[in-house]
DNA sequence: AATTTAGTCAACCGCCGCATA
DNA sequence: ATATGCGGCGGTTGACTAAAT
């Protein structure tokens, strides 16, 4: 099967085949946030993956749920899975229902690696396995606590994000029932001192809002930017459907954020 | 230091059962 | 009743890594 299967290389299906990109794995957590788990034969169309349904179901269920604890098998567990393979043999989901977090893949994995090699060895080999395996749990717990810390950062990013994003839709409302006579320059400097890291982290953005407050009363043109605006990489993963976005529906498209 | 061997795990395949048209 | 599609399951493979020689 996979012997003249070229790894990581898009098949003459169409399919990729072997380990997934970072990105790969963004675009399907994206994708189960936006429609949930299921209907897995739509990823490729909907979150524009080069995966087949089966391959995007198993990535998500052994790799990328949330819920998945990680780590190693703890002694308690080791004694759950003894005991449900006495009464269920390789019934690995069966199984790893009884243990949260833990996916049959797994599972399976770990009977094979420990169980099946101790029926024939049982000497030192074990533990020599023991020894490898919490090595290398210690470089994963490294690698976790990196990929955490950088999560929240960027969580952290996000919010103060969304709070500016927050403040700018207040303030454009403001401005619209605001008295005429404060100038337009005026608007704009305002919002950029209220919030210079939205200014700072898109110039492109910057010039839009000044492009908005200069010429409010041109409605096609508001149109038009409001498009663009919201198509804003960063901002707008999540705001794909906002081609022909409208101020109110932009509230409905905001409020989640703040 | 280079090579071989063994262990681990992510990912694939084929099969099966269920739901639906 | 049946054809089809999808999701789930268990078995297997192969890439990668660490230990042993």
């Amino acid at each position: 099967m996979a012997g003249n299967m070229g790894w990581g290389i898009i098949e003459e299906d169409g399919w990729r085949k072997g380990p997934w990109t970072v990105e790969e794995d963004r675009l399907l957590i994206e994708y189960v946030r936006l429609h949930g788990e299921g209907r897995w034969n739509s990823v490729s169309r909907l979150a524009g993956l080069k995966r087949n349904g089966k391959s995007c179901r198993l990535r998500w269920v052994n790799y990328l749920r949330p819920d998945l604890k990680k780590g190693q098998i703890t002694p308690q567990e080791e004694s759950i899975i003894l005991e449900l393979h006495a009464r269920w043999g390789n019934r690995w989901s069966t199984i790893a229902r009884s243990l949260p977090g833990r996916t049959d893949n797994e599972i399976k994995n770990y009977w094979r690696t420990h169980f099946k090699k101790k029926a024939k060895s049982p000497s030192d080999a074990a533990e020599k396995a023991k020894i490898r395996s919490s090595r290398r749990q210690q470089f994963q717990q490294q690698q976790q606590v990196q990929y955490q810390q950088e999560q929240q950062q960027q969580q952290q990013q996000q919010l103060q994000f969304n709070l500016d994003m927050k403040g700018i839709m207040n303030l454009l409302e403001e401005n619209e029932h605001r008295v005429p006579s404060l100038s337009q320059e005026t608007q704009t400097q305002e919002m950029i001192s209220m919030y210079p890291n939205i200014f700072e982290q898109q110039g492109y953005f910057y010039s839009m809002l000044n492009d908005m407050v200069s010429a409010p009363e041109d409605s096609s043109n508001e149109d038009i930017m409001w498009d663009e605006l919201w198509n804003l990489d960063d901002v707008l993963c999540n705001f794909n459907a906002a081609s022909s976005t409208t101020k109110a529906t932009l509230h409905n498209l905001v409020s989640p954020f703040c």
